[in-house]
DNA sequence: TGGTGTGAACTCCTTCACAGCT
DNA sequence: AGCTGTGAAGGAGTTCACACCA
């Protein structure tokens, strides 16, 4: 399969849920229209889109469901069993581990970190907190890979270069911090206040209505 | 002021928290090349941006950190005061709630809503929790202009439309579906899902491969 | 020298137009 | 008719190259 350009890929992680849901409701097809309706994009991107991943249409009928989940799932990386480890085990950290879909995509938080004592050896949701300090140790036992900073900007990118050195390989990043981390190491940046500022930014303009979706992913690099 | 297209504004955004990090160190310019490089795009196009937003730069200096701070400030209409109602008082709205940044944007979060009937009348955060049936009465009163959705999926839909029709403009959905509204409404999706996906992807591919739901494409580096 | 400013070239993405299948 | 498939046109965003300024 030919590399997926971003914005593609972009879209058809919204068709996978799309997909699911349809799945869900027992429709067996989706015409390019119907997807692109809701994605808010054009039908012949949909199609492109389609024909990039090597999903084959009926005409008249659609694109048949299961086919495309079999596809993204593959595609995506999902299903594939991953550890996660968890930076920061205040409210978002709570809300996080309590989330109930992300076990969908194969990804179990393993334990949570903190700097503040009192929440050392406790249980949040389940899962135990450790003291920062053993972050390496325990990540490196559990072979995690990835780890969610969910903590204030200041101390994020000290807590990212320590997942690192943990050998953590994927970073998904709640905090508004950008982080400098050497180079293979991908962050996905979910700041909430860049969500927000947007959300805002389309009030003003007032314009009609605007889908707009979520952070931004990157592989930083040091020189 | 010309109209901003959405990239532009994307990276604007993040110029705005880099901006404002600069300040707390009084560093009085930034140059092209030092945003360039944390946010992991090209020089030029930073200098295109400014340009843009008709922010001079001084050769040799940078660009004025006060300067963009105010312009930016209003660009996107940060520190206008602006009312918020939350729908679903679970973990991730306790989150949202506790959230301190959001303040800064001139954001408040009004009141909750809950369809489960344990938590009416309760507060979290201190804010109270109102059956989903006052939502009209209070967003009304409350002259609320955001909404949030922190519920599971099967309810947001429905809930978005009960926003909409207590007049609320602009919609920050937290829940993975695909809202069908009513045009001029504003919808800022920041689907979780969504975003593990995207790391996932990216592990999968190994390091070079970057994508964003955004269409921002970055990868930061130290200066 | 170390930065900004900007037209022009280029690349990538989106939309159009229409052919083909059922 | 109703949908997929795709080359070609069009548009948006990015990078290059170089002028200019302190």
């Amino acid at each position: 399969m030919k590399n997926i350009p971003p914005k593609s890929a972009q879209r058809l992680i919204r068709c996978y849920h799309l997909a699911q849901e349809s799945r869900t409701t027992e429709k067996l097809y989706l015409t390019s229209r119907a997807i692109a309706s809701l994605l808010g994009v054009d039908e012949t991107q949909v199609r492109k889109d389609m024909a990039l991943i090597e999903i084959e249409g009926i005409p008249k009928k659609g694109y048949p469901v299961d086919r495309m989940i079999k596809k993204l799932e593959t595609l995506f990386g999902i299903r594939k069993e991953r550890l996660a480890v968890l930076v920061g085990a205040g409210n978002l950290g709570k809300a996080l581990i309590n989330y109930p879909r992300f076990s969908r995509y194969g990804v179990r938080i393993g334990c949570a970190f903190e700097k503040n004592p009192e929440k050392h050896f406790t249980q949040v949701g389940g899962i135990t907190v450790y003291p920062v300090e053993k972050m390496k140790e325990m990540a490196r036992t559990l072979k995690a890979e990835i780890g969610i900073i969910a903590i204030p900007p200041q101390e994020a990118q000290e807590m990212a270069m320590r997942l690192v050195e943990a050998g953590i390989r994927g970073i998904w990043n709640f905090s508004p911090t950008l982080l400098r981390l050497p180079p293979g190491v991908v962050v996905r940046n979910e700041c909430l206040e860049t969500g927000l500022v947007t959300l805002l930014y389309e009030l003003e303009r007032g314009e009609g209505s605007c889908i707009s979706c979520a952070g931004t992913t990157s592989s930083p690099s040091l020189p």
